[in-house]
This record gives C-alpha cells, sequence and structure tokens, in this order.
DNA sequence: GGGGTCAGTTCAATGACCGAACCGTAAGAC
DNA sequence: GTCTTACGGTTCGGTCATTGAACTGACCCC
C-alpha cells in the first residue's frame, strides 16, 4: 500500500491485511498465481496489467513471501514465480470474493469449483457439497463454466478452459492444447 | 473503480467484485459499517480517511446497494449509512481477510468473534467451534481481545472495547460509555 | 547479421489520494 | 439577537500511483 501514512490508525487485522494485499492488482495476480499461471508474460497477457505495475507487485509479493521467485532454466536465465504457503492462504479470501460476486455483482457462473477427490462442488464456505470435508487449495479443481467464451484472445484463458487442479503449474504450450 | 480502464479484460467473479470493492479504503468502511458505524464522523474519526474520499465512497458504496442513506433526524437533517442485505454478505471476505491478516501478517489477537446463540468462536470458515452451526452475520458478537489499546482516542475505538454483536448501530453516546 | 522472445526499466501524462481550509445548516448558550 | 459548536459535507493545490508506449538487454535460432 503505502500512500502517504497506509492504515496506520488500524487496530485491525483486517487493515493488516489490506496492507499487504489491498492493493490495485495485488489480488487479481494472487489469484492467476493460485491458477498456476507463474510466467511474467503469462501475468501480463491474461491480466492486462501495465507491465511496470506488474513488476512492482511481483516485486512486493515476493518481499512479502506470497510468491516466490525461482530460476527455471539457466539459460537464457528465466525466473517464475510460484505462490507459497502463504499466499495459498488467501484462497479463502479469494474464493469469498468470487462468491460475493457471482451472487451479488453478476450472475454468470464463469467458472465452478470442486474437490479433486470426490467431484463435489465446493461451498461458499469452503466445504464439499458432497462429502463435507473442507477442501484444500491443492485439492480444488476449477472447472470452467458455459457461460465463458470459448475462443479467447491469450494463451492464458485458452489454457484455463480446460478443467485444471489449483496451484500446479499452467500449460500454455500449444502441443498441450490440442490434445 | 475506474480508472482507464477497470479490470476489463477480466471474465471472472473475483474481478467484479474488486471492481466494486477493490478501491483503496472501501472495505474498511464496509467492516465499519458491520461493525455498526453509521454516521460521517464516526467513520472519518475512526477510519483516518480524508473526507473527500470518505464522501466519495459513500456515495459509491451508496450507488452499489452495500449501504443504504438513511434520514435519522430532521432538524438538522441528518443522514446515516446502514448496511444492506448484499453489503452484509460481504462478511465473509471481511472474515477470511481478517484471519489471514492474523495468521500471517500480524499474530496480535485484536478481536474475536462470537456465537452470539451460544458463545462458541466463529471459525475462520464461519462455523460456530461449540455448537457447529454456520454462524450468520447477525449472530456474530465481536469481542474486543487484551492487546488491544485499552485507552484509544476516538469515541469509535472506545465504544468498540465492549461486546458487540454485528449490524447493530454502535453507540458513542459518552453516557452509555460510563455505566 | 537479422529477427524473435522474454523480462524487465524508463518516461511523460493522467488519475487518485492527501491534508487543510472553507461553507451552510441548525442547535444551544448567553 | 449574537456567539459558539457540531455535523456533514465541498473545494483546492500538492503529492503519489497508475497508465501506455517506447526502450533495453540478454539470449536463441536461422
Amino acid at each position: 500500500m503505502a500512500l502517504g501514512k497506509d492504515y496506520v490508525t488500524q487496530e485491525c487485522s483486517i487493515a493488516r491485511a489490506l496492507e499487504v494485499v489491498g492493493e490495485r492488482w495485488t489480488l487479481l495476480v494472487v489469484r492467476d498465481a493460485i491458477y498456476g499461471v507463474r510466467r511474467y508474460n503469462d501475468f501480463l497477457v491474461h491480466l492486462g496489467i501495465p507491465r511496470a505495475v506488474l513488476s512492482a507487485r511481483l516485486r512486493t509479493l515476493t518481499e512479502e513471501g506470497i510468491l516466490e521467485k525461482r530460476r527455471y532454466q539457466q539459460s537464457p536465465p528465466r525466473d517464475e514465480y510460484v505462490v507459497t504457503e502463504r499466499g495459498a492462504a488467501l484462497w479463502p479470501v479469494l474464493r469469498a470474493l468470487g462468491h460475493w460476486g457471482r451472487e451479488h455483482v453478476d450472475a454468470t457462473r464463469l467458472r465452478s469449483f470442486r474437490h479433486a477427490d470426490c467431484g463435489g462442488e465446493v461451498e461458499p464456505y469452503g466445504t464439499c457439497a458432497a462429502c463435507g470435508t473442507l477442501v484444500a487449495v491443492r485439492d480444488v479443481v476449477m472447472v470452467p463454466g458455459p457461460e465463458l467464451d470459448p475462443d479467447p484472445a491469450d494463451p492464458v484463458s485458452r489454457a484455463l478452459l480446460r478443467p485444471k487442479r489449483l496451484l500446479e503449474p499452467l500449460e500454455t504450450d500449444p502441443a498441450h492444447l490440442a490434445d
């Protein structure tokens, strides 16, 4: 955050959280990271975010321990940004936001989330409708809904058209999208 | 939101939600409203927010149907801002944020939330630790913790030093604070 | 050497936010 | 009737953040 004073007078853990993830774009970067996006360029085209802002957000999210910068090839040197435990712990926040958006902003069902073990739908509060267990992030499968644009422009959106387990890296390689 | 384009490329209910409540200060205003703050001046002193920004947020939150402007006295004309159903539905988002802040930013336990019916603690996912039911916002009692400043400067923080049921109007009248 | 990809940085322009000052209505004190 | 205070704003100049476009640099392949 950091604009003059942050939420300085606030003795409140909600304000503390918002000081870390309350800036514009930040939660969308975390959402994408949880969806499996890891590369600078993939965040860029999927979010439509200005490059300078993306660089700034990736830097502060890394400093805050929400993402981890990790070299995945030496030549040319390439880094990827992977969600940490701390970042994955933001999943309930994103789920709650998404649920509110679907209920109170726009009713279209763009995606649904299912329990990988039993296929039951993950309910607003994070439990599985079928088996009742509290579903951990890594056991959630994102399933695209019928109202999603079937032919999006960017490769990341295209890769997200198929069911995908959260946290696992997103495969934008066209070879994988063909099969 | 509204800065150039909003999150325009985003086909996602999380982005939709953030277009409505993603601006700086917005979620803190909603939090205060759920805590029972209703008057312009009370928001002002409790948040330490610039007046112009508060006016703007109250206006857009009212337009979005998250708060409702309501005349509570005719002379002098005075309005209060009361959370609607739609606003109260943001409670799970705030609870999730607060939980993340407490777990991953600052471990101090500033406040806890309890089920009004049985006194059990409301868990991160909204259920009561004692009786297991999913606790609705209006059945939550906010209980101040020991690490909260015992003698805050503003009357709203002072009023929030005593246990308080969410959504009910906050009483900042000194007469009530004395007993 | 030329062209392409990726991951950034730099920069001028615009928009949002900040703090302080001002304003209008009305109540209550004197 | 005048003075003071409280409340709920608006206005304004300055600062900070965000934007989009252009540029950089490292590397690969042909």
